[in-house]
DNA sequence: TGTACATCAGTGAACGCGCGTTCACTGATGTAC
DNA sequence: TGTACATCAGTGAACGCGCGTTCACTGATGTAC
């Protein structure tokens, strides 16, 4: 006879105290982004799994999200938040306007080699939220609405991209393009990286700077 | 009272003569394939949804598939072939390397552009097939074995950017590298394009031999 | 030419499962009198 | 200080559904004698 122990971790979890119920949106946000790192694609992290890991019943979650949508699209926010602020502090960083070009492109391609299931979680699940439903034609106009959550993130890259290209730093005609070109090519590099782990990938670093300084139209830093 | 008609599509199939079983085979994935384009993650297109659309009970499909995930590698498989026979098409039409490699990226990118579910699909999906589980250290190692599916369209990418550098026409001190970073492009360039359909793209022409060329470090073509 | 039989292509019913969601509820905690 | 009551944080049981997979089967078609 064989057993099957199924770690039920008993996880003694006791209710939040009264007025803190609140809380427990967070919990829940929380448990969930535990699924996706395990490894869950999006779609593997249910309601009840969530409800699993936090340590509640199912229903308890319909107390603080309208329904299964939403918890995803919280987790969105919460993941793009991240991803922005990484940039945002790397570009912020100092230094002169390549240099901090370079430095948000690397944080931005840390973070999705760092949490693969993260940033794989994000371009996964609808990325619009619902409410944003005209069209737009113009950069600005896309980055100004709430049209994708990821648009603060990739505006960073644009302005520091304008910088380079006011110093003198880069040659490149049309920055908004350029800018577009890096950014694919940032999210090629995360998501076929992580994707494929079993080709034999140059080590980032040998890629990344050279090749946005080709995109960007730099004169490649010593 | 409503009514909910739902189309049964009575679609009279009639059985395979004798001895013509096997045409159902092809049957399954034609129309596994025709659920992705429709729109199907690779998880939506269940084994029941693949049997509703052939025509077929569930239970049938045992007969050639010995479960779920050998339809899933059927599928993946065909969509790789047809990539790979596009890109090679075009790499081979002619013209000087540089030409060729530009015709190749094109394809690619057409390609995922034109059935966005089924570039999806392959990269949703597990890429390796089971029994490849030797981990390579090269590209040629990696390429040589059935690691990854997709293999042989990005050989053939490789393989016209050696011939660039060897023509003179690529100033390229390492082909492998540069040949990784233009799949990453091409990667990036369909899977964020066709993930964000809301986002003012630039026309594919205006960015895609510009950024191939910086990339390969090619003299602009005219 | 007729008939028994093997083969083949495919079915219908059933299984156990996990899912999202609903409903009426419970039991601890604070508050008013 | 004691007690009735409202509120709050969360439950347990149940619903209908679609899933992958299994099993024993059916009914048409070709073949041997």
């Amino acid at each position: 006879v064989s057993y099957l122990v199924t770690t039920t971790e008993t996880r003694a979890r006791r209710r939040n105290p009264r007025g803190m119920g609140g809380h427990l949106a967070g919990e829940i946000v929380a448990g969930a982004l535990r699924l996706i790192d395990a490894g869950g694609s999006a779609e593997t992290v249910t309601l009840r799994a969530i409800a699993r890991e936090v340590g509640i019943s199912a229903p308890s979650i319909y107390a603080h999200f309208r329904d299964r949508d939403e918890i995803v699209l919280a987790i969105a926010r919460k993941i793009f938040d991240e991803i922005r602020h990484r940039v945002a502090e790397a570009t912020g960083a100092g230094g002169d306007p390549v240099k901090r070009l370079l430095a948000g492109c690397r944080a931005y391609v840390d973070f999705g080699l760092e949490h693969p299931e993260r940033y794989r979680a994000i371009f996964t699940c609808e990325l619009t939220p619902p409410d944003a439903r005209s069209t737009p034609t113009s950069l600005e106009e896309f980055a100004g609405g709430e049209g994708f959550l990821g648009a603060d993130a990739f505006l960073e890259l644009v302005r520091s991209l304008e910088e380079c290209s006011r110093a003198g730093l880069s040659d490149s005609s049309d920055p908004d393009a350029d800018a577009v070109a890096i950014w694919i090519y940032l999210h090629g590099l995360v998501s076929l990286r992580s994707g494929l782990d079993r080709f034999p990938w140059p080590p980032v670093e040998s890629m990344l700077d050279g090749n946005v300084a080709k995109l960007a139209g730099v004169r490649r830093p010593a």
